[in-house]
DNA sequence: GTTGACATGAGGTACGTTCCTCAGCTAATC
DNA sequence: GATTAGCTGAGGAACGTACCTCATGTCAAC
């Protein structure tokens, strides 16, 4: 029962309203030299009518194409290279028509490498941007530049929450750190100390599961210790160096949380503990390696969030933002899946 | 890097072949009155220049409507509500252009009037039908008879296996057994005896989450006791009923795995019992009881299809099927979700 | 050689929109 | 009363595709 008739045209508008489509197509397109008078009318009949422009004609009409860049952390992260992955996965679906994606490499280890490469950007010949870097005054600077001169701007994965950024796709970091502590807290069987390890603590992501893993295992699950965050600054034998110590030294280790990346370092100290099978560990992001080591069990969860999901979105808003066309919550909103060696797809 | 030239269009393609627009047409469109020899340069320089028709363009020349007709369960299912929900909320964004829903509600306690129901559809006005209703040999032969006079069929939320059906939306419920099963071991804290519940072994959705949960806990956690599925039939009263009777009789009962729907009478039988606190319990779907219930730390996890992804997806296959388009399967594949209180959407 | 079937080309209109030009109107200013 | 500026209407071309008609071509059978 969920009839649709045709949609009104600009036509149809045009009609209601009283005007010619010249005019309807002037307010709609917000080109000067219509008076207050009419444009009410004309939006009148819009709201009246429930006319919605058909963005496929209007694009057609338009022969727009829209240029979109994302920037995204240089490196061996292997969850950026998904992301490029998926990109490049979208570039061949139909979803993506007339769009154009670019992939910018940014060097995130050096920040004024970053913003040089922000403001290097082509800004007058690009629709939007996503952008994957850790917050910084300078990026902040660089973000609002590119925002007053008109694109559109998302930041990717790690908020920017002190930017003109039109909208953040990513997950709600503090309640993935809250899920990861549910998951330890529910999966522990013993009592014991919890190691908590990142690869960097520049971007926000880590801070704030950080938080909102604390806050979960402090108020349901406060018979656990959990230790001091360790920082491996991207250095896998650091990582390793440390881990191997923490574990040698601590025989009352029952569980790691591994916020970041760099897991497999990690699980190659942990193996060569010998104490592996012994720990509840959990890691995010759904990579080769942590793929692998929930399957073979070394890793108990993952908490991930779908890079499909994370790049579907930011072109959908990033369009929409072009198009000033509201943005739909429920849709935008990016899950914080959990996932086990059963529910892995 | 992702660079993108502007596309070709079929005016390159006639260039390219060495004949005339009309020509492509005809080949392009499968129309009569061309010979092989010519249909093969054509498709060549398809080939050759990467060639993909603008759906949009070609849907708005041929102000093309595609009719869908969804076939859901009639009664008081709070996750076929959503899904008529998430089908109205799909209707007003823009992914939805040029698409009309139909929903049509079949009493799925009456297998007949099920199959009334499907042979009662406009099959030679519509292009594709979603169904979810549970597969019996007259929805077998009511399926074949909607395929074969040209409509494009999936299945939706319980697979149709032995039918021409196009494909199945949902998720793998073998996998979301096994997956309520992972938790549930890893959740117990103590050993005992775990309850299994259902509406309906009518569908295959109980009868495969079964099988997986099954499998999980006889050989992961197979210290505890699995009980004989308990089957309400849809009727609260009956459930509460036997809920009450086990909780009573079992003192060695540790959790409570219900597979389908009718959660709200089964949490009003175990919150009376008293022992809800000392259960763990796993559901399925996200609805506004099991939500509360989640919230209320009555339900330790959900095992979820996200709805609105089930309807993105059936409307994209059914159009996909519609325009003879490939399925990108890692697009479509639904995702078994975990829900637990700290990620709840 | 005529007939006819088939293959192809040329050209048009339409879809809903954008964007352009040009003409005509009104009201205020000189 | 003439000039100007601002507003509006009418109409057209284009985007990439579909689908229609009509004319012209080729080739084989009679």
């Amino acid at each position: 029962m969920a009839g649709l008739k045709s949609k009104p045209t600009v036509r149809d508008i045009a009609d209601a309203a009283g005007v010619s489509l010249a005019t309807v197509d002037r307010v709609l397109n917000a080109r000067p030299g219509v008076r207050q008078i009419t444009i009410a009318k004309v939006r009148d009949a819009v709201e009246r009518l429930g006319y919605v422009r058909d963005t496929h004609a209007a694009n057609l009409a338009r022969r727009k194409q829209y240029n979109f860049y994302f920037v995204l952390p240089e490196g061996p992260s292997q969850f950026a290279s998904l992301i490029v992955e998926g990109l490049r996965e979208m570039a061949r679906s139909q979803v993506a028509d007339r769009v154009s994606i670019r992939i910018v490499a940014a060097p995130i280890l050096d920040p004024h490498a970053v913003v040089r490469t922000l403001n290097a950007l082509p800004v007058s010949k690009l629709d939007g941007v996503a952008i994957m870097v850790p917050e910084t005054p300078q990026v902040r600077d660089a973000v609002a530049r590119i925002k007053n001169q008109g694109a559109a701007v998302v930041a990717l994965v790690s908020d920017l929450p002190n930017t003109p950024r039109d909208r953040f796709i990513g997950i709600d970091n503090v309640a993935a750190g809250r899920t990861a502590a549910a998951l330890m807290g529910r999966f522990l069987k013993k009592t014991g100390e919890i190691l908590v390890v990142t690869n960097s603590l520049r971007s926000r992501d880590s801070l704030e599961r950080r938080l909102g893993f604390d806050g979960v295992m402090g108020s349901g699950f406060a018979r656990h210790a959990v230790l001091p965050t360790v920082v491996s600054y991207d250095d896998p034998q650091r990582l390793e160096g440390i881990v191997r110590e923490a574990v040698a030294r601590r025989p009352n280790l029952v569980g790691v949380y591994s916020m970041g990346g760099g897991n497999a370092a990690l699980l190659a100290a942990l193996r060569e503990s010998g104490k592996l099978a012994d720990l509840v560990v959990l890691a995010h992001e759904l990579t080769p390696t942590t793929r692998e080591a929930l399957l073979a069990d070394e890793i108990a969860a993952l908490v991930n969030q779908n890079v499909g999901h994370l790049v579907r979105s930011a072109i959908r808003v990033l369009r929409s933002v072009c198009d000033g066309l509201p943005i739909l919550d429920s849709q935008e909103r990016i899950r914080i899946e959990i996932l086990l060696k059963e529910n892995l797809p």
